[in-house]
DNA sequence: AAGCAGAACCTGTCATACAGGTTTGGGGGT
DNA sequence: ACCCCCAAACCTGTATGACAGGTTCTGCTT
């Protein structure tokens, strides 16, 4: 670490440690060394040493926590919800877009969980989208059981990947639920939507994934329209 | 921003800086106030600030340059290539659903790309399918290229959430894609891989969405079965 | 009007200091 | 021999000041 990369010091300090930690082949909760041992050994301050634990931990690969050493961290999907946002905040991304790619993954989650579901993510999946019924009234109450709901169907699908991308998802669908819950005036149209969540926890319930993958589809369609009637490009 | 939050002062002032850019729709590009200046409005130390903006950069929601000021960043896939390696590192992911998840987006990707793609889009898809079938002796230059390939059809698909994602599981791709390679010993089954990257870029080229996802399902079928037969978990 | 030099500004890195929070090891009591 | 508790050692969070080197602005020169 003598002459100065093209990353800079820091960007080499992030480098080596996370090649330390693939290297010690660390796992979720391993302790890394402290700030002024890596100052240490990388030859540089704690400053930049501090600078690139706040970069790693930026990304939730370590997490960090005053008083104790960092620790590798579990995949979260804060991350990603930020930089979703930021791409849709900046006009890189529209919220037709991100319904485009919700609804190819989702579509494949909910035939996934429909097969691999157990039955306590079964029941719990179907306790949400009861709920959502009892809830219909009060809209902020549905949109987070709705959220649960699509987080309980990713879950149920055992691949974290789709764990990790509905809820990258999550933070920037909480802006815009509302819009397209507003464009749902009558009280029909606002009971098909629950309607639908119903149909798919039962179809997951009853582990037919045909069902539920049409049921899902269904869903989407319906949500893109409502979307598309509130004039959201 | 007195006492402190349970964020701490670098959270802090990572959401002022974040509201900041939202509230001022600041676009790609546009510039942020100085740390000097920050840290006046914020009543923190420079140091404080310096962490909240290398944090954000982490995320590549803003840019950092020497000398210069931040700017608003664009949408860019290298956190999330790492938050990905990561957790394939540390088994919270394996390649299997890494492999499921690019499925279900490349099969939608691959018939958006047909429905519209450019001319100059179809014909470099075409080019980089081309590529693959001269430079079949090279492994190192092939994989280049598959990457590139399956770059190139995000693109045309228009959505750059799809852009994102690919990006995003490129960089695991790049440590996993020669032990595919290596499970195909024949060159029989090597042929077949190339041709059936030709075979998707036709399809777009003819703009036939149908064969276009049949021809990448294929693919992956191929290339799932060959991570198996490397025992690949 | 074009170009150039220096001033003013800005970021990158370092050293130091100190306020808390956490871990550890040892001593005392049972 | 065991357990509990506390103080010391360790660690992170934040602040301050300093300086090197890169960038931008400004005004003067040509």
């Amino acid at each position: 670490m003598e002459h100065v990369s093209n990353l800079g010091l820091v960007g080499d300090a992030i480098g080596a440690i996370s090649r330390h930690i693939r290297e010690k082949d660390l796992m979720p909760g391993d302790k890394l060394p402290s700030e002024a041992l890596l100052s240490k050994e990388l030859n540089v301050s704690r400053t930049v040493v501090r600078e690139a634990f706040r970069s790693l931990a930026a990304m939730r690969i370590i997490e960090l926590a005053t008083g104790k050493r960092a620790t590798v961290a579990q995949i979260d999907h804060g991350a990603m919800s930020l930089m979703i946002e930021h791409g849709v905040h900046t006009d890189q991304i529209n919220i037709q877009q991100i319904y485009d790619v919700r609804r190819t993954i989702e579509t494949r989650i909910v035939t996934l969980a429909a097969i691999r579901r157990s039955d306590a993510e079964a029941t719990e999946i179907l306790d949400l989208a009861y709920n959502m019924r009892r809830s219909a009234a009060n809209s902020a109450a549905l949109m987070e059981h709705d959220l649960a709901f699509h987080t309980a169907l990713a879950r149920a699908s055992r691949n974290p990947v789709y764990s990790l991308l509905i809820g990258a998802f999550q933070g920037i669908t909480r802006q815009t639920w509302p819009i397209g819950w507003k464009s749902r005036p009558t009280q029909a149209s606002r009971d098909l939507m629950v309607a639908t969540h119903v149909e798919i926890a039962e179809a997951v319930a009853a582990s037919d994934p045909q069902k539920a993958t049409a049921a899902m589809s269904l869903h989407f369609d319906e949500s893109v329209r409502a979307l598309l009637t509130a004039g959201l490009s």
